[in-house]
DNA sequence: CTGCCACCTGCCCGGTTGGGCAGGGCGCCC
DNA sequence: GGGCGCCCTGCCCAACCGGGCAGGTGGCAG
């Protein structure tokens, strides 16, 4: 039997934070183990450990409907809508009018089918389309 | 004036891995930020941006700030608000006036601390008031 | 070259929101 | 009995929202 090596005493060592995947996409899964394993400081769970955190992706994609696809501007405008942002606001933090932000909270509201920004930012959420 | 660099024909450039953080613990979502933060390949989701994967970690409860706490009619009308309902429709589903309703958004709007009631519904979802 | 898509802008209108102000009743606690 | 918190109602006003309609430009694929 090999003794533990013995450790000199020194500043105190972090343990690793221990991740587990939780990615069902193959690729996805395949590209973050590979980057997050080469991180001092981090280290992947084995099958089945304990971990201080989860890294989830959602199984089961958003509706592949080309209909409620969005395009990146309005991906944008939603996650300013999630942060409370008037048409005002938006149109002042991308620099384009409110006609434009109003054009595309429009646009939103219509693919998700949702009745306001309110419940358009409350669906987006519940359908993993954004994280708040 | 330089001219621009040459790209020399190699690999597909492959878009960084948008990350959220969904962990309640500040210590270690700080930890696991600054880890993150400097891993080519990766990067932290603005908030409330779509991301290709969440990172959670089981949460602390949310603050006990007595300023916070809701009041049992608040919680309802916050539920209703989650649904995207107007003050009219909030104030037929509870069976009161539009006022009240008003006066009871208003309210969670002050306790919340949001601008809006968009804001609100994605702040008390962020903290766990709700879950959507 | 043409058509389509994404993004952009303006105008108008009715409805909604949010804040402020006024007031009230009821139940509970000191 | 008095004070406080919760819930309720009304009115007014400015600002905002959402929808409809009109139009434009630039980039890209066929």
């Amino acid at each position: 039997m090999t003794e533990p090596p013995v450790v000199a005493p020194g500043p105190v060592v972090i343990a690793p934070i221990v991740i587990a995947l939780d990615i069902a996409a193959p690729a996805l899964a395949d590209r973050v183990a590979a980057l997050l394993a080469s991180v001092p400081g981090l280290r992947l769970a084995a099958a089945g450990e304990p971990a201080d955190a989860v890294l989830v992706a959602p199984g089961a994609t958003p509706p592949a409907d080309p209909d409620t696809a969005l395009t990146p501007r309005e991906r944008e405008v939603l996650a300013l809508l999630a942060e409370g942002a008037s048409n005002k606001a938006i149109a002042r933090q991308l620099g384009i009018s409110t006609h434009t932000a109003k054009f595309h909270v429009g646009s939103l509201l219509d693919k998700l089918d949702a009745t306001g920004r309110t419940d358009a930012v409350a669906h987006a959420a519940r359908i993993g389309v954004i994280h708040l």
